[in-house]
DNA sequence: CCAACATTGTTGTCGGCGACTACATTCACT
DNA sequence: AGTGAATGTAGTCGCCGACAACAATGTTGG
């Protein structure tokens, strides 16, 4: 009763295309990718994938969304939650995005290559209604504000520190002394006070 | 005694290249530049290129190269100045920095896509002798602490603006109040004081 | 139960691309 | 003037994405 070794229909072959193609992004670069080789990984024929992406693109499309699930999973995870303070939730939330960054960094830049393609993102975990900014405006640790505009300042400095960690150009300086610094200016500000 | 129509050199076929290419950048992505277009584009052969780029990855990291050195100036250009108050001169260069990811969107890619290609870069006039940071903590502006970190912590942030304002996840919003919200709240810090 | 029909996969082909080789023309220097 | 380096040309190879025609399998309603 064991299933043909070459079944003419894969079962899946759709998420398996996005599974091997991530697994692949943490080697290489997207332009290393080749739908022609993944098939062939598959064992498939070369026109398989055409059957469930339309074109090359359409598949980047589904792996970044793939991909931006996955990135608000692991925040999601890594958040110490509302009874945290503001600087131990930002830092939890700043190494997990730098280590996501750090472990798949072509599907990060994929992620943000994809422009309008990807449909509207919030900002991981740190807007909508459990935001992290709201939290701490109740806890008397942020100034007032609209939260949504503070949290995509938040967002982008912690991106900016996991997209420069990833991109080479600090040359081996310590990346989680550069978050502690930012998390720190973030807070308590540049200004001696 | 006009130039022949079509000599055999070029001239300087190599600044022709990078030249077209970056305008290419413009319009469309990295993946879409072509070597063997830009030879049409330029008239000549499709194998005139390899002459001056052992291949495609080395014509992307001196087109990087070239992204850098514009950069620089370009932010070199806006800095008003240690005269300037550090907040005005931050607000400055960040503007700078943002409108360069929107003209440049492809090019901005390709330079942090560089890795370890690019050879070290420290950070557009944030850092070195004539220190944004060094001149605030002189002026009493900044708290003390290494001006090497403080900058890389502050280019960080600028980063990550550009990046999401030229990433679409923005979805409109206004990408000016975003760069004032981050910059006050590395300024004078998100904690009430 | 089985006959349509939709879904999924296969083979074949096309043009474009990057890389490589062999050859041609021009330049620069002695 | 002569010779070697620099630069450009033509041709080829294999890989890729896109497309078309065809085959096998799954599904559903009469």
């Amino acid at each position: 009763m064991r299933a043909p070794e070459q079944p003419y229909h894969h079962g899946d072959l759709r998420a398996a295309l996005l599974e091997r193609a991530a697994e692949r992004l943490r080697l290489g670069t997207v332009a290393d990718l080749s739908l022609r080789a993944l098939a062939r990984d598959l064992g498939v024929s070369h026109a398989a994938p055409s059957r469930h992406f339309p074109d090359r693109q359409a598949f980047l499309s589904a792996l970044a969304r793939s991909g931006w699930e996955r990135l608000d999973a692991a925040l999601a995870a890594a958040d110490p939650g509302a009874d945290a303070g503001l600087r131990p939730r930002l830092l939890a939330l700043g190494r997990a995005y730098v280590r996501f960054a750090t472990a798949e960094p072509a599907l990060l830049e994929l992620m943000f290559a994809g422009k309008a393609a990807g449909e509207s993102h919030d900002g991981p975990g740190l807007s909508g209604p459990d935001s992290l900014v709201e939290d701490a405006q109740a806890r008397g640790e942020a100034r007032a504000g609209d939260p949504g505009e503070l949290a995509t300042a938040l967002w982008a400095a912690l991106h900016g520190v996991a997209a420069l960690s990833v991109s080479g150009v600090l040359r081996g300086a310590d990346v989680d002394a550069l978050l502690v610094q930012t998390v720190d200016a973030l807070l308590d500000g540049l200004r001696p006070r």
